[in-house]
DNA sequence: TTGAAAGCGCTAACAT
DNA sequence: ATGTTAGCGCTTTCAA
């Protein structure tokens, strides 16, 4: 393993020029004789020169690296947005990276070893406000958020889910179908996702004149246990509900799960609506109806915002908020 | 926006010392004499110096990062193989980056700007057969394959699941239950894995003395969807199958599916099994039994052996292939 | 124990 | 059109 890579200078050597003529040749300079370009190109060929990115970053004082901060890399929704965010950093010149930060600690250890040691020009952040981690990021470095809006005292740009709307969607469509008494799950309590997600909820009960009935809400933690958990404790009160709103699709799974040990039989007995439209939504028996989220768009709107905060210096923040396209399928009737 | 960060130098001269005797400081030399060193501390914190990582790996000519390139980010699979990696490659000081190369230009647009720019040390694909990719790969760059075994003609050390095996265990699970026509679900009979997989199930009829019936088996390509419509495929043709072998538990959510809609139940009627132990297989209806792989396991000793290559320059290849763990659920019996 | 000089691979500024 | 010098932020000699 030869750890000595072609460099400019031996290029230049080989060629019979200076190595700046060659720097020049690599970045298109027009200040080239064709004769001079052609000897250089040779060079490159011959030897199988290939520029050092870092090294050409650094003598401009930069680095042309995005990080993306993510709680996991495994949840579909949080690899979603990571995967759009880095396909359009890459039409900007920019490499995203992503790392997973479940908790603060870790979160802290990567802001420390990415943001602050200078190996990137901004940040993105899935889940900002996750055991406040928000205020380890340093101040004035160029921040978005992605999949969550930011809260009012931060000055921080966000794209995130139009969750008022979604849930409000969701629930309309529940009304619209017939039913009056529609319980819901949601995410921990503590989000501003979940919180915007009642909202919507309460807005379209509201507009249709029903009752916001607290006994029918139950806390959840987005994954499908707590789905199924929640359900089975549910429906255990006694109470006579007709639809369920569950603020996402994991718990969704879970409750169908459980309707079906249950002998609940969806949407028969009970029409069941989720948020997120995973790829398995499709899948499940019944199939789900959901919200429709597009993850990609989200992470690459993100990149586009943050990469137009880092070169333009843009102070002002800006809140993307995308909207939720109802998906029709068997859970709901 | 101020783009000047405090260096090495401006330490120096706060401390009154030279950027040398910083750089002692910060790499932990003994030959600073305590008081210098306190000094020099004393001017860190004043000045909230941080150290550029990437000078100082580029003054060793090192970069300190590993790159891994798989199909896409969003499938569990695949994430968690690089979280796992992720996880490891931390431990040794390395940051493993991930880029999603859904096809072989992509992929060779991300070995250019990622490995042969000199932006990383190593490199870890996953499915590096698909679209011939593995040709795009610079000759003695150091790496490896995650997910999947080499083949014999490539001089290349991987870390994967022990398919054989795995697939032996499951179609033994549906003997030992006492089914004797048993239908198998494959993924892309290209790949190694798939091939793999059909030998252990080979293998496992075999020794119970049964024949391997050719129209009992399904080519999918490890979608839920191709799973689905290759499960109504395999119905339709009137065979009387009383276990169904799946390739994968995608392809086996999409069986699950497809058996739902046509009045099959399982495990009553046909007993169901998968591979992987995705996070839902214990939310389907049945319940999904299935080989639990430990993804992590293999990316964390995936970036091990990469980073033993790079490090050691080690010539000769290691394979290593874990073991699948059989998970009992509803879907068989 | 400390500092000065050189260099990692490249670009930018100023020459000619 | 081309070369020279400096410098990005750091480490690695080598002196003192």
């Amino acid at each position: 393993m030869s750890r000595s890579r072609t460099t400019i200078r031996d290029v230049a050597n080989y060629a019979g020029v200076s190595h700046q003529t060659v720097s020049r040749v690599i970045n298109n300079s027009n200040q080239v004789s064709p004769q001079t370009r052609q000897r250089v190109e040779a060079a490159i060929e011959a030897l199988g020169y290939r520029p050092n990115v870092i090294a050409r970053f650094m003598a401009k004082g930069r680095t042309g690296t995005l990080v993306c901060l993510s709680p996991n890399l495994t949840d579909y929704t949080f690899a979603s947005i990571i995967e759009g965010a880095q396909k359009e950093a890459q039409k900007y010149g920019y490499f995203l990276m992503s790392a997973a930060a479940p908790d603060s600690v870790t979160f802290h250890a990567f802001v420390d070893q990415l943001v602050s040691s200078g190996r990137t020009e901004g940040l993105m952040v899935i889940n900002p406000y996750a055991d406040g981690r928000f205020a380890l990021i340093p101040p004035r470095f160029p921040v978005i958020f992605a999949g969550s809006r930011q809260r009012q005292e931060d000055p921080v740009s966000s794209v995130s889910l139009d969750d008022v709307n979604a849930s409000y969607q969701a629930t309309q469509h529940l009304l619209q179908v017939g039913h009056r008494t529609i319980g819901m799950i949601t995410g921990p309590i503590s989000e501003d996702c979940t919180q915007d997600r009642i909202l919507g909820f309460q807005q379209a009960l509201q507009e249709a004149s029903l009752a916001y009935d607290e006994t029918l809400i139950i806390q959840g933690d987005w994954s499908a246990q707590s789905g199924y958990n929640a359900f089975k404790q549910l429906i255990s009160t006694g109470k006579n509900i007709d639809a369920l709103f569950v603020q996402n699709d994991q718990m969704a799974v879970g409750c169908l799960k459980a309707a079906a040990e249950m002998k609940i039989s969806v949407p028969e007995q009970l029409s069941i609506i989720g948020i997120d439209d995973i790829p398995i939504a499709p899948f499940t028996t019944p199939s789900l109806t959901t919200l429709h989220q597009d993850f990609a768009d989200i992470g690459a709107t993100a990149s586009r915002l943050l990469i137009k905060t880092i070169e333009k210096s843009q102070a002002e923040e800006v809140h993307v908020q995308l909207s939720a396209r109802l998906i029709v399928r068997d859970s709901t009737a």
